[in-house]
DNA sequence: TATGAATGAGCGTTCATTCAT
DNA sequence: CATGAATGAACGCTCATTCAT
């Protein structure tokens, strides 16, 4: 029992600790990102850290899964909604890409971190991936919805989701990138995106 | 004549440097890229340096311009072949991939600096941006031949232009990131990639 | 107790700290201090100042306040002791003078540094200084006790108090430079300034 | 005859090297005064500069040298101005003044400089300065005008021109030091001192 | 005479990390 | 479990100076 309680407390911290963590990577992006900063936040002396995470890195792959989440909620509450494959479809884009830009550091260093661990969440591009990974799996079972799919075979349907998959990530991290861009132009920018994008995936076998 | 010799001295040892510098952007990306460490790879005094180039910005700029040179031949070179203008963009596109997976980490770095000098070099996703930036100019001017930009206005080819080139980068970005896949995946998703984007846009107005 | 212990050795330190910075001003001036200069006289890391301090300004700022605390004391100890007004003022000037003398690099570059953090000690010309500044406070007072001040206005009190700091800064200085001088004509100097700027003031009105 | 030639244009040369450097001190002060500023300043290579001057001190003390003559130009012009001594010692002090707060940082650096050389010039407590020092003996002579000198014997006469030397010297270091002060503050500064310090001498006797 | 190459010391500051307590 | 002390490396940059040419 006080065993319990030791763990659970234990873990309260460490979530305090990522909590803190996720904050810094937000406002000082993610080379700004230090363990004194975190230290400084949760209030304790830097080195408590240490009883709590190994160094550095574990930290931030921490951070990195825990903002995966967080997107692939955002995507997943899309399909399940009402409406034609079509507007599913765009749904899930537009989500997916209002949920990258709302954590605009997690996403990046999520996305591009070269870690192994990171790496074993965001590998979309082997063959099979949208058997194995959620949010492609999701994306393919839309894209076989749409009229156009018919005759379509498994393989196609996966590496048109892959190919719909990588596009949107380009766009996201060109947005991020250049934050500075303005609202209108964003917008424009995003809805020119889906549009386009979903419009040749239902045209593209007429 | 001495006067020659000692301007291609200097210039053998400017190139020395960032040839230093680019490997160190290869090795640790742009954020670890840093005046001492290549001192230390040149063998030379830290301020040795100043002695060439202003600052480390005016270092990274050279660095980066040179990058993005080669891009920019790559895709030149089939901005220039003959051919219908969808097998010219099919062309540029592939080059234009061939060329960043050539280079993989200085292209990743570059492009998802957020330091302003990278910025300057690889924002391309304002309004107008079709104008300013060569890449994006030849894109568009390349769109505008299609058969399908009849009645396009200049607007249109360029947001067509930077949803290209944002999907495309997001294509690198991936395979860069995977780069375990296999040759014979890697030339499957470029080869599907090209197609579709290619026939998305030549189809698009029909 | 042992909380008190850890407080103490704190404190030890942070003496040592500010001990090593007053001897470096001494020797080098306040423009040759730096922090490290600091850490190699205590043989520590120079990170381990910014365990103490927060920054160098906040060194300086300690040290200052020291060294304006010992001229305080020394011109204070003159203004409670009794005699007439005019006594006090001499005793005042003469305690001012050997204060100074006693500590001359210290005071000479704090006097003549530019340094923000040093112009915030001493910068003593400004309309109402008599009131922000504890050493011309206690100058004004004395001042406006003397027989001749009847009728003087708060404004001619402060700017008198004033004359008669530039006027004795600039005695100190000049005996700090031409310190070769010899005790004699140092100790008559000293005395002719005493009297004829006392005695000026103490006539101005009649 | 070249070998006269060679000489003049050596001197130009250095004059012209003296005159950077006097420019540099004006613009970024004593502490930011650089070789390599002046260098870049007459377009030559830092190590010309040493073919012309041992070091960099070396050219501090003859910017210093040049510095002072200024200022005793300066006092010198009040003295052969017509009018009551009262007048003269006052426009002498004022010129004084006027002249050093022209060029302050040359001025304090010149006053201020531990140097052998510069204290060679500026040296004036010792007794018989007034004879030795052409500044002093031109206040001395004026203060020997003034009708309350009657029966000031030499000692006396040379005390009180080091006195007024010695207090003009505060102010205006003081001045120079808090030199956001605001002209009309400034003014009014200097008005009093010049009023209350004459007015002083003039009446001491009395 | 003048040059450019090069050095080495120095600056304030931040950092991840270790360790004894 | 938590602390504070401490380290050593790293950062960009500026400087006075030397030296071979």
């Amino acid at each position: 029992m006080t065993e319990t309680r030791r763990e659970r407390e234990r873990d309260n911290r460490k979530a305090l600790i990522l909590e803190a963590a996720t904050e810094i990577i937000k406002e000082h992006g993610i080379d700004g990102f230090s363990i004194r900063k975190i230290a400084a936040r949760i209030e304790y002396a830097p080195s408590v850290i240490y009883h709590y995470f190994k160094d550095k890195e574990e930290i931030l792959d921490h951070v990195m899964q825990t903002g995966y989440g967080k997107i692939m909620n955002a995507v997943a509450t899309a399909a399940v909604k009402e409406g034609s494959a079509e507007e599913v479809l765009k749904d899930m884009t537009r989500n997916y890409i209002r949920a990258a830009l709302a954590m605009p550091e997690e996403f990046v260093s999520a996305q591009l971190s070269q870690s192994t661990v990171a790496l074993r969440h965001t590998s979309s591009l082997f063959r099979g991936a949208a058997k194995e990974k959620p949010a492609l799996a999701v994306l393919a079972s839309c894209i076989a919805k749409l009229d156009t799919s018919q005759g379509m075979d498994e393989d196609e349907i996966e590496i048109t989701a892959q190919m719909v998959a990588v596009s949107t990530l380009g766009l996201i991290l060109k947005l991020i990138s250049e934050r500075d861009l303005g609202q209108d132009q964003q917008n424009r920018l995003i809805d020119f995106f889906v549009e386009t994008t979903v419009m040749a995936i239902a045209r593209s076998r007429k």
